[in-house]
DNA sequence: AAATCGGGGGT
DNA sequence: ACCCCAGATTT
C-alpha cells in the first residue's frame, strides 16, 4: 500500500482528540500553532485554552494591552511568540478585516509565522498542498528512508522539504501533514519508538538496518553559558518594591523582574556593593542589604545556566514608579520570578 | 551557517 | 546530564 494511504489510515485510528482539531478556524488554527513551536502538547494546552477564552476572536487579542498577552503567556518561553502573535492579530485585525490570508505564500509574511506555521494553516485551513516539516517529519522521514543527511543544516531542510512534498497526498493535505506529525509523536518516538506495532515496519529502512537509536542526525550543540544575576528585592514600608521591563534584544524581553545587577561572576555583598550597576540603582545612600538566598537558585534554560541571588533591601520610602505589592500579581515575569515570588510569599505582605 | 530565544518532560 | 518538543528570527 502507498505511504499516504498507511499514513491516513493509521492517523484516523490513532490521533489524540484536541481542541484545535475540532476546528478549521484559522484563528484557532494559527493559535495553536504558534504555541505548539518547540513546545509539547501537554504544555501548550491549558495556555491554548485560557487564550482561546479570555480572546475569543482575533479582534479581541488585537486589542488587549501587550501587558496582558505577556501575562497570559508567562511560563510558556520563547516571548518573542507572544509579542509577533500580538502584532499580527492587530495587523490582521486592523488592515485585513479580521480575515487571515488564505495561502501558504501570503500566511508566510505574519510576523512570527515561518515555514512550518504557514504550511500547516494553509494545508489545515485551505487544504492547499503544502508539506509541513517539524521535528516529527524530520525523525520518520530520516528512519524511514534511512537519510543521515543532518536535519538543522540547509541542505537537510531543503532535501526533507522535498521528501515530504512527493510523499504528501494532495488530496489530503491536512490530514497527511497532520498524520504525519501525530504518528512521529506517538508511535516514532526519539526514545523507544513503537517498531514491534508500527504500520510501516516491514518498510523502514532503519529498522532494517538497526539505525533506529542513530536517527534522525542533528549537528552540534551551542555550549552552555553561565551568568549571574543579583536581584535587589526593595521593600517600602507602605509595601512596594521596584520592578523594571526587559529591553533589548536579549531573554525575556518586555517582562518584569526586580533591579539587577549581573556579574560576571558569583559575587559575595561586599563587591556587589560597589558595582556601578548596583550603585546607579541604591543611590548614595547607604542601605542595609540582606540576602534571600545563600545558596543561588540555578534556573537552567536550553542555552544558559541563571545564577540567581536575590538580596532584600528595606527602604522607607520608594520614590517613582514603585509598584503596589499587592499589584504585583499583575506583571508578566520570567518563571524564575514567578518562583521567588511564590516561595517568599512576597507578595502576601500586605 | 550559526546563534539566540524558555521551559518542561523523558530517559 | 543530555535530548527533544507542531520553529522563527537575527547575526
Amino acid at each position: 500500500m502507498i505511504f499516504s494511504k498507511i499514513l491516513i489510515n493509521w492517523y484516523l485510528k490513532n490521533k489524540r482528540d484536541l481542541p484545535w482539531r475540532n476546528t478549521t478556524e484559522p484563528y484557532k488554527v494559527w493559535l495553536s500553532e504558534i504555541m505548539l513551536q518547540q513546545t509539547r502538547v501537554a504544555q501548550g494546552m491549558p495556555y491554548y485554552l485560557s487564550f482561546l477564552n479570555e480572546f475569543p476572536s482575533v479582534f479581541d487579542l488585537a486589542e488587549a494591552s501587550q501587558e496582558k498577552v505577556l501575562k497570559l503567556w508567562q511560563g510558556l518561553g520563547y516571548y518573542s511568540r507572544a509579542r509577533n502573535l500580538h502584532e499580527t492579530a492587530k495587523y490582521v485585525a486592523s488592515e485585513l478585516n479580521g480575515k487571515f490570508p488564505e495561502n501558504y505564500t501570503e500566511l508566510k509574511k505574519l510576523k512570527g509565522v515561518g515555514d512550518y506555521t504557514a504550511a500547516a494553516i494553509a494545508s489545515i485551513c485551505f487544504n492547499e498542498a503544502v508539506p509541513v516539516v517539524d521535528g516529527n517529519v524530520y525523525r520518520v522521514l530520516s528512519r524511514y528512508f534511512n537519510i543521515e543527511t543532518p536535519i538543522n543544516s540547509g541542505s537537510g531542510n531543503k532535501e526533507f522539504k522535498a521528501l515530504a512534498a512527493e510523499l504528501l497526498d494532495k488530496e489530503n493535505p491536512s490530514l497527511f501533514n497532520q498524520g504525519l506529525m501525530e504518528f512521529g509523536a506517538l508511535q516514532c518516538k526519539p526514545k523507544n519508538p513503537l517498531c514491534e506495532t508500527c504500520p510501516f515496519n516491514e518498510a523502514c529502512l532503519a529498522l532494517k538496518y538497526d539505525k533506529i537509536q542513530g536517527l534522525p542526525v542533528k549537528l552540534k550543540k551551542t555550549k552552555v553559558k553561565k551568568r549571574y544575576f543579583n536581584y535587589l528585592v526593595f521593600a517600602s514600608e507602605d509595601n512596594k518594591t521596584l520592578l523594571q521591563q526587559r529591553i533589548g534584544k536579549g531573554i525575556w524581553e518586555g517582562l518584569y523582574e526586580f533591579p539587577l545587577v549581573e556579574t560576571p561572576a558569583p559575587v559575595e555583598e561586599h563587591s556587589l556593593i560597589s558595582e556601578e550597576k548596583f550603585k546607579e540603582i541604591v543611590g548614595n545612600k547607604p542601605v542595609e542589604i540582606n540576602i534571600y538566598n545563600e545558596a543561588p537558585i540555578v534556573h537552567k534554560l536550553s542555552h544558559q545556566h541563571i545564577y540567581a541571588r536575590f538580596w532584600l533591601v528595606q527602604i522607607k520610602e520608594l520614590k517613582g514608579k514603585a509598584v503596589s505589592l499587592k499589584n504585583i500579581r499583575k506583571y508578566p515575569v520570567p518563571v524564575l520570578i514567578q518562583n521567588f515570588l511564590e516561595e517568599s510569599d512576597f507578595d502576601d505582605y500586605c
